[in-house]
DNA sequence: CTGAAAGCGCTTACAG
DNA sequence: CTGAAAGCGCTTACAG
């Protein structure tokens, strides 16, 4: 497991080759100002192959004075098919353009920049303005704050996630509802985000001349969410805007316990599309986010901003549409 | 967004402090060996903060060789809670040895540990020869591979997959099952995993001397998942194990079209305790890893293998075990 | 108690 | 077409 053997350098590489270092560089990295003879370019591709030599990153870096990394900074939670499409796309996106992207999971800890010293973070959170001080002295290019930040659709300025509760509101008046209300989640780190969300729906009600929506916190569980219902019941609303589709199926199954049917006694639409909001009772109607757009869109921003181009206003986030099914 | 100003490097500390770099060096680092006066100290931190200077990571990698960055391979599929939680505990456990930790989807590409030169690679995926051999290549000094391979529980050598099974076919036969049934996902990138899923039922059958268990693919959908289940009937199996929760929802889902019900007309278990598993109709069975403690113990492996210490076997997996509701 | 100097491995002007 | 040399920013023996 653990090795002693010294590195092999591109010193060895030019013995090896009988050629000096330079030469060995020039080949291997393809410099197109530079006429190398088949020959020779062959004698240290070969000789690199026979070393197993492999260029150390830092040193290149410290010489190039520019790294080909990207970091990307997540929360601290787990992550949905949404999120994993971003993730994937994004990276895919940067490889092409040859940089290499790795995750961290956010602790507010500086450490990370500075243990790795990225061209451009990447933040599916939020910054401090301390931390992005501190990137800038690690020698960061580019920094991309989070969507909810600046990754906010430009049309009037509202955040992403306000978006979505916009989107799943518009639908449920859409179906003739006019009393609605918010199911929150509990968990205290996704608090900002579900102020977000409630303002979102807040918005679509105000545009359609609707009483502005209620809401209460759903806990993961049958009983506990029954009982968050219960207490909701008196402002009689007639749908919910779930945060996600965790919190919806928590409605759900609050419902049955109350012996309430969805959509009939109340219509339910949660957020994400997870595997399993089309295996529930009933199959859940929900609000999809092409997350492979967003990667892609923070890609180019990134490759674009990188290159020294104007990037443009901030990542597009891509169009959302609701997923209709049973329970709305 | 761009920004083209200097490094502020340790010479310009020197320089602002009135002293050498030397002084600074070991001002920042503290080096227990050197003693300094404490006004010399003051006026190197005071110079540096004034700066705001960071060491420049590439620059002490190189000289120091030896980095401080573990990378965790990640396999390329959203991650659940129990994922979530082996990379947060991973992650703190590092950090508190001073270890800093970044993920990168897996893609087979040489690039990653190519572009950060970790002291240590974690494999939460495969790692084919030529990739192991590609790591210790960029200095790679420590290689955890993935646990289906080798953080595999010592007793009777079972990988941590089929460990899963056994116990999922213990809990059926113990209520007094006899016939089984495995139900398998259709992703392509599952079929190794669930190869071992199988034959760690299969194990659980022979050691009580039931029948092997019979096997399918259900798809996560209630239609296709019915289908599926159909053309299973006619081995008239009484219970089923799930290789996740979601894979358990889409047989509930499929029994549902069919008419039957869990757990009288077929039990089912799953594996991973999904928020959604416990708000399913009915509640969901399911069999539980502890992701925190997994990811403690391969910390303490990386980094007892990285101080030079036999680290001992291979990292201890942890406790699995069943968490009994209403769906078996 | 502090500093001058070497050297980690790489790339890239600059000579030849 | 190829090579000798400088220098990226840091740490650490080695002198003083």
């Amino acid at each position: 497991v653990a090795g002693v053997r010294r590195r092999v350098t591109s010193t060895d590489v030019a013995r090896e080759a009988g050629l000096s270092r330079a030469t060995v560089s020039y080949v291997l990295n393809d410099v197109p100002s530079r006429s190398i003879t088949e020959a020779t370019r062959r004698r240290v591709l070969e000789a690199a192959e026979r070393l197993g030599y492999s260029p150390y990153a830092p040193a290149r870096l410290l010489r190039k004075g520019r790294s080909d990394v990207v970091l990307l900074v997540l929360p601290d939670r787990p992550q949905g098919p949404v999120g994993h499409a971003m993730v994937e796309q994004l990276a895919a996106a940067l490889d092409a353009a040859g940089l290499t992207l790795v995750s961290h999971l956010s602790a507010g800890d500086a450490a990370v920049w500075n243990a790795i010293a990225p061209a451009a973070v990447v933040g599916a959170t939020l910054f401090t303005p301390e931390q992005t001080a501190d990137m800038r002295r690690a020698g960061v290019e580019v920094i991309v704050p989070s969507d909810e930040q600046a990754l906010a659709i430009q049309r009037g300025g509202a955040s992403w996630s306000s978006q979505i509760g916009r989107l799943q509101g518009r639908h449920l008046l859409g179906l003739g509802h006019r009393r609605l209300a918010c199911a929150l989640p509990d968990d205290p780190r996704l608090q900002d985000v579900a102020r977000q969300r409630l303002s979102g729906v807040r918005k679509a009600c105000r545009a359609e001349g609707a009483p502005d929506p209620v809401h209460m916190t759903v806990p993961l569980d049958a009983r506990a969410a029954a009982d968050a219902l219960a207490g909701l019941l008196g402002s009689a609303p007639s749908a919910v805007c779930a945060f996600n589709d965790e919190v919806a199926l928590a409605v759900l199954a609050g419902m049955r316990t109350l012996g309430l049917r969805a959509p009939d006694d109340l219509a339910v639409i949660g957020a994400d599309d997870i595997p399993a909001a089309r295996l529930a009772v009933p199959p859940l109607t929900t609000v999809i986010v092409d997350g492979g757009h967003v990667g892609r869109s923070v890609a180019a921003y990134v490759i674009a901003a990188l290159a020294g181009e104007d990037p443009g206003a901030t990542p597009d986030v891509g169009a959302l549409s609701v997923v209709p099914r049973d329970s709305a």
